[in-house]
DNA sequence: CGACTTCTTGACTGGACGTTCAAGAAGTCG
DNA sequence: CGACTTCTTGAACGTCCAGTCAAGAAGTCG
């Protein structure tokens, strides 16, 4: 039952978000594990002893975004009025844009991402995506049919339904954007999709 | 000025397009060029000679693929009234995936699989999917002005804002499909977008 | 026919990549 | 201290892949 050993000299979790900055700015193929090795000061032998292979790797880096992500998007939308939040939560790649606009910045979701990659080929990929656009329709609709009862969003739609739009908004954008963002008219659209939404 | 020599034993038209149908199936990099050799029944210095490498090779199935759409999209706008057919445009992936759901058949809209894929390291690439974004905008903007002048869609938005959230909203559907396809829910998603457009 | 051009074929090359492994280092426990 | 466990390091391995090339085949033109 021992289990002591000579112990780790890199900080895990660090080293998973630091990995995790690197996959979404480049994506899973594009990222050798030397490029990993390099950025991360670990060597290749002490990475797969920590985090398994490549695949298992990424996994685990898409795992913990999704869980920031989620953890981001329930506290901004427990508020009321609810408009103004969805329209920041909808802006979110516009602005991550303003923040970090150098090469090797975050592209888009990586969620998204790794949708566009590895779905439907991989199977344990394809089941964290699908977990997190239930998740992610699943608290839109919850705070929807919260504004529809106050009265601030239209009931013409069903809050599935427009949630579920509200997840194509997103992923839409996050998607284009990375081709070249023109804000104004990115704003534009999401002004517009919110308007539909007011009662 | 002499043009002679050996004449190709294959349809280059008709090579590129089932290339195009492999590309968009697998993507760029998870398609070898052995791939294609194998699918269509061409050698690898043949491909080379007919098409160049494999990023032109590609770029050019991509060019065919967005030619082919314009073409459909334009001659579907070309209508009155606009809200049905722009529900046909939008559902497009919906139906896409009723028709052929085997594996290895395409999957989602290749210009958004391309963005995902080298946009934006490549810069040709960057190229192709700004205009062919910048061209579905126009185009349906161009509709969108119409229908508005005819009283059929609402004005409190600008046609090219509607446009640009139209597009969000076909490329979020085509990516969000990948990972598993709720037709229902999708299909209310995009009446919810097409009912806030009307008058 | 014979010179010329282009296409076909498939073996070959060089490099990049994910992964493994053996030897040594750094701890803990009795 | 000595046995034991885990981590570190970097070289090595096997695979796959994009791209090249030389030799031959199949046409055209004078």
């Amino acid at each position: 039952m021992a289990r002591t050993g000579r112990p780790r000299e890199f900080d895990k979790e660090r080293t998973l978000e630091r990995a995790l900055e690197l996959f979404w700015s480049r994506g899973y193929g594009a990222t050798s594990i030397q490029d990993l090795v390099d950025a991360l000061a670990v060597e290749r032998g002490s990475l797969y002893g920590a985090f398994g292979d490549k695949r298992r790797f990424y996994l685990e880096a898409v795992r913990l975004y999704w869980q920031v992500y989620e953890r981001h998007l329930t506290a901004a939308l427990d508020t009321s009025p609810l408009l103004p939040a969805l329209r920041e939560i909808l802006t979110h790649p516009v602005r991550l844009d303003e923040l970090v606009s150098d090469l090797g910045a975050p592209q888009g979701c990586l969620i998204g991402n790794t949708t566009a990659e590895l779905v439907p080929q991989d199977g344990e990929a394809t089941e964290i995506v699908t977990r997190s656009y239930r998740r992610f329709t699943d608290i839109v609709a919850a705070a929807l049919r919260r504004a529809q009862a106050a009265g601030e969003v239209t009931d013409t739609g069903s809050p599935e339904a427009q949630a579920q739009l509200l997840l194509y908004i997103v992923q839409g954008l996050s998607l284009v954007s990375r081709a070249g963002l023109d804000r104004a008219a990115a704003l534009a659209a999401v002004d517009a999709a919110v308007d539909g939404l007011r009662a």
